[in-house]
DNA sequence: ATTCGTGCAAATAGTTTGCAGCAGA
DNA sequence: TCTGCTGCAAACTATTTGCACGAAT
């Protein structure tokens, strides 16, 4: 293992990886990027979906589940995850396009509510920029971003 | 009182309109179209953007929030209306496109979680049936179908 | 008569908050 | 030392459900 890993668990000097500009978002409001936080992201990092927070109690077993809340809560103010309303209502956390680098959509599934990430192409891109624009003339509204929800059946619920 | 008339209150003898086909809907599965699951409905007809339960109380007061939820069960059951989870999580109710007879999206307000409805270009919506077989293929899922969430600020929150 | 609809009150599920003690800058 | 973080328990909000009675076929 040379040099140049730039992520690691133990925090190696990677030239500013994610975990850095989060801690340093953080920073600016006095917030501090604690382990129990860290833990939280890596969870929402290593998945490739959203999760739910019983997803996250799963996988990062010693946060209870007010601080989760909470954390989520500091961590959606600073920009680092949002929140998408699952069809079924429970919520699914994700880190923003702006921290994972990637700008993704979800399909849904309307029997379990289970939500997975999807790519879109450069021209739905292009379309739904367009949608935006169109939308924002006619609503009122200043569009910030837009999001597409493929709805379905997922194979489990088949 | 003019023969032709098939249906009672004020109703006048539009040859099957939506009610008709909401009632004859309910009938299948021996659901009765009743005065306040007819309220609820006209509420929502009435309405140019999806209504959570209190912009429903404050337009249908005879109507308990139990029963109200009761009967947007019975309806969501029978394809009548939908449920939307919104940003704010509570729930934003409408008629289907099915009953409406138009298809639209909606713009989310990031602040106040105010839905409202949009039009899509016949462009957007050949792109979004594009990006709905990728997505089936990438992900296994069946994809029933789409929706465009559009965020921002609506007028009020600027 | 039987099945469905309705209201009320109580129960649930997901999420938020008050408070007290601990920890990092 | 000061401000922020954490856990616990209690509070809240949106929604669902059990039960008993009224209404429609």
């Amino acid at each position: 293992m040379s040099a140049g890993t730039q992520k690691s668990v133990a925090q190696v000097s990677g030239p500013r990886d994610f975990h850095d500009s989060i801690a340093d978002r953080l920073a600016t409001g006095g917030q501090r990027y604690t382990g129990g936080r860290r833990r939280l992201v890596e969870a929402l990092a290593r998945a490739d979906r959203p999760l739910t927070m019983s997803d996250i109690q799963d996988q990062v077993q010693d946060i209870p589940q007010s601080s989760a809340y909470r954390h989520l809560t500091v961590l959606a103010s600073f920009g680092v995850i949002h929140r998408l309303p699952g069809n079924d209502d429970s919520g699914y956390f994700e880190l923003t396009d702006e921290i994972s680098g990637r700008h993704h959509h979800h399909v849904t599934c309307a029997i379990c509510g289970a939500v997975a990430d999807i790519e879109a192409s450069p021209k739905l891109e292009r379309a739904l920029d367009q949608a935006a624009q169109l939308a924002a003339e006619e609503t009122g509204y200043v569009i910030d971003s837009h999001r597409i929800d493929l709805v379905g059946t997922c194979a489990a619920c088949l």
